[in-house]
DNA sequence: TTTAGTAACTGGTCTGACCACTTTTGTTGA
DNA sequence: TCAACAAAAGTGGTCAGACCAGTTACTAAA
């Protein structure tokens, strides 16, 4: 690709940190480079490093400890990732397990919404509504995923998201017209607190894709 | 022990970052003080300050102008409140998370044995009530496995295994009358096939064990 | 062999310096 | 008066070095 005029340092970073991770196969647990090692290896000064590094430990990927130095994360939420990975590569019935458990998640998360007065009130779920109306390029999963986040557990966030990548055909065809009626339905009950509506259309809103 | 007094100082300034913004009620778009100026009025040096911005530009929740300053992002959908809320309490929030995932594996275990006449003429759960009303040894976590082991998704059972240890505090006391008085309810509930009634047992009953 | 102490390593923080870019300010010329 | 330009100030980007505070590894003494 066309180098473009040197983007953000750290962002260039965290990516060769990607990188050499990938390249040294360093698994969970084990350690990074040292700073001062890394900030020689990539020909950077040691704050650059420093901020590449802080950034990931904010997003939870790397531990740091003080004199020890820093180790990829292995922390309870990536054992989860493997959990579903190996479960996986089974019968129909694994199958079918991983859709009832993102539809779990999903709905406990139109739960918290719908009870959360602050949630509920979103200005997000008014624009959904909007883009469904607008028969807008708008993905089934974008709507469930900011459900997740909203709802704020970042533990179901991570395991909805590693159910998400086994149950791809989320976003196959198109939106059709009777979709479309029950995701407003579902928006609609949503930005109201109706609970009972809400899951109610949800579960529909799956069967239609289920079709 | 369990002090922690010494916490990351970047996450401290991530923290009195969001504060700040919330007291200067900094808009969308608008512009923070600048690196140096943050620097002197936190009391910190210049590069702990940007290893802060930098995990905030990461998430995308501030812009930075080489020249120009640093904005918050104008953000539709994330508010900044919610993410960083839920990034900063790390320790605290993720064990919350744990709890909020496993409750949730086990309603959804209760729904789906209420809804299935099969499941709820099980005869362990008219075991499993004697037991409690003879204050029989009888640990919380059996009853709540095989509510999960009987719902039939292996996958959900293996994520709320992990989930158990992670949450061990789960069989540390007695069981007290008031709880068992509430069990019962759920185990009659949940062979009636009472959805609701069940459901807000087990609610009362988690309230109950985490006084 | 075990243990105590020290040296080397590593992350944590601060300072000061320089660069590149943007914004503001001030001056000049029409 | 005002527009255009140039200088100055402000701001993020990066680096080097220093020092502190923990941890780890090694060595020498018991």
């Amino acid at each position: 690709m066309e180098d473009k005029p040197a983007k953000k340092m750290f962002i260039q970073i965290v990516k060769q940190l990607h990188d050499l991770i990938a390249e040294q196969n360093i698994q969970e647990g084990q350690k990074l480079p040292s700073e001062r090692m890394l900030s020689e290896q990539l020909q950077v000064g040691r704050s650059s490093v420093r901020e590449a590094l802080r950034s990931l430990e904010l997003l939870g990927l790397i531990e740091t400890r003080h004199g020890g130095g820093t180790y990829l994360a292995s922390m309870q939420h990536h054992q989860f990732v493997e959990i579903v990975g190996s479960f996986i590569l089974q019968d129909e019935k694994s199958i079918a397990d991983v859709h009832a458990t993102r539809e779990m998640h999903e709905k406990e998360a139109i739960r918290i919404i719908c009870q959360s007065d602050n949630l509920r009130a979103l200005p997000i779920w008014q624009s959904f509504f909007v883009m469904v109306e607008l028969g807008q390029e708008l993905k089934r999963e974008d709507i469930l995923r900011e459900c997740i986040i909203v709802s704020g557990n970042r533990l179901a966030l991570k395991i909805w998201l590693q159910l998400l990548s086994f149950s791809n055909n989320l976003s196959a065809n198109e939106i059709t017209e009777e979709e479309k009626m029950e995701l407003k339905i579902l928006l609609a009950s949503l930005q109201m607190g109706y609970l009972h509506e809400a899951i109610d259309s949800y579960e529909k809103w799956m069967v239609i894709i289920k079709e």
